[in-house]
DNA sequence: CTACCCCTTCCAGTGGGCTGGAAGGTCAAG
DNA sequence: CTTGACCTTCCAGCCCACTGGAAGGGGTAG
């Protein structure tokens, strides 16, 4: 059960350059060398890996993930924090999707309205220049 | 109504800076020049920069806005490509909005069993961890 | 003259999550 | 011995739309 980093990076699905780039922000603590200098890992290296990713699929960043790591490396239930930022990042969710529904409903009006704008005089393009109660 | 940079700025509620960097995309034309070097600016410019807010509003790229620029410089009517350009800009975002909306119901239900998950054994958050069944 | 603001150019940094590449060390197989 | 896969470090770049700052010139008011 012991694995040097391209070993590790497979099993992850990710690359060595990622662990090491994961190690240097704090994600990873550092690992054992060979006298050769070569990284060794674990099992719980492996389950942190599994935990960053489960992490990253609900939308937190490494910064986000790093800090629950943290709090549960003192020793300290991560639980309490990872709930605020689950519920952070659910309100960021609410508006993004509420932006990009704003956004779909002027493209989807523009894109309506677009056969009667093309080659409209004076302008750029009046597909996009003209108002929308034009058309 | 020949501005100065820090004039047109003003007017098309953009930095000097921005205007400059617009220039060096190649969104707008090299101006005429003051003996000392200064930029001057008309109002076929101050029309660019509405017309490149708005496809900015719409969702383009700066990259795009100057494809559809250029078209237009060239004597072409770009409304053909602004109309592929607001298709795929569609196509991205429903699918955007697909994956947000899959995002906020994989957060709503760890949301909604995180109590039971707290202090959970054996790992680093329970209610991260745990699969979707468990709870 | 100074003060002050505007203008010029060019270089560099921001954030996020990597990725590429150079230059070199290590180790087992053939 | 060589080959080749793997490892190490460190620096640099990607994407995007700016933004900051340094170093210097221009133009006008008092």
């Amino acid at each position: 059960m012991t694995l040097r980093i391209g070993e590790l990076a497979a099993r992850a699905g990710l690359s060595p350059k990622t662990i090491r780039y994961y190690e240097s922000l704090g994600l990873l603590p550092p690992p054992p060398r060979t006298p050769a200098g070569y990284r060794l890992y674990g099992s719980a290296d492996e389950e942190r890996l599994a935990f960053i990713a489960r992490a990253k699929a609900l939308g937190l960043s490494l910064a986000e993930i790093r800090e629950v790591l943290d709090l549960h490396d003192a020793g300290t239930p991560p639980c309490d924090r990872v709930v605020a930022v689950l519920d952070r990042k659910l309100a960021m969710l609410d508006a993004q999707m509420r932006s990009l529904a704003a956004r779909r409903e002027a493209l989807i009006a523009l894109r309506r309205r677009a056969p009667a704008r093309v080659g409209a005089d004076g302008c750029i393009c009046g597909i996009i220049e003209l108002g929308v109660s034009a058309g």
